[in-house]
DNA sequence: CTAGTTGCAAAGAGTTTGCATGGCG
DNA sequence: CGCCATGCAAACTCTTTGCAACTAG
């Protein structure tokens, strides 16, 4: 994306980590691991600079002390307009959901014209419990 | 509370502080600096261990990795009744607002009623700009 | 060849734990 | 006096940085 950059295999993997599991956020540690159990080491480092740069270029999610403890990463679906839409996480099983309706649009324009705030679609997630979980 | 506590200066103090301060998030570090700008320090290792038992109390709030890095804590105003609305925080000046309107209760309907997802208040904070940042 | 990339080892930041001392009730 | 609390130092976890070897273009 910005400035120039080598299409390497390490880069590839870790890619292809994220897309194989793109309904889930992973850690660098798991995403290390995952690549390590496949046969197709990288480092850790690596791994995180890599997705550092994919969070830059708004190709991946990034959650920051939601789960247990470490920041984890996940793919953003350019498809699914993500940035249009505010999202809901599942606390128990990860899962993340697309409030994409017309009812919650409105929420962003009452919110800005009665209170005031501009919501950030980008890093704003709910959290709660999903069907299955509760 | 749950067990048996006694009451120290440690505990007055640093409840004193958040108090004074609860209008912001506060990290345990600059919690124990300004006790000790005070001229009355309290080890840092006491502040982690109070603000995680406020925490488990529910008269403190955590905000995790919302901020550039650290967790930091705020006072819940306990006549506010904070379980029954949302929040939203200034990502820019910090400031935190409470969302307790009539639009905004349904939105938690809707959310259970249609997309079969059940917020929970407590950990949910929306990010984005308040008037005074945009 | 040149500039970006990798990954080990080491440094850092934030937080937690072990343990002996100290204080509340 | 007994039990909880404190706080220093050390351990720990997660993440970043320095640097020499490596590789894509």
């Amino acid at each position: 994306m910005s400035g120039s950059t080598y299409n390497t295999k390490q880069k590839q993997l870790i890619k292809s980590v994220m897309t194989d599991n793109k309904d889930k956020q992973l850690t660098c540690e798991e995403i290390a691991d995952l690549l390590k159990n496949m046969g197709t080491p990288v480092g850790k480092t690596t791994v995180y600079r890599f997705l550092e740069k994919l969070t830059e270029n708004g190709e991946v999610r990034k959650f920051i002390g939601i789960n247990g403890k470490s920041t984890s990463f996940q793919l953003i679906d350019k498809e699914l307009k993500c940035e249009e839409h505010l999202h809901l996480r599942c606390t128990e099983c990860g899962k993340l959901f697309h409030l994409g309706c017309e009812f919650m649009n409105g929420v962003g324009e009452h919110i800005q014209k009665h209170h005031r705030f501009r919501i950030d679609n980008s890093k704003t997630v709910i959290l709660g419990l999903c069907e299955n979980c509760q």
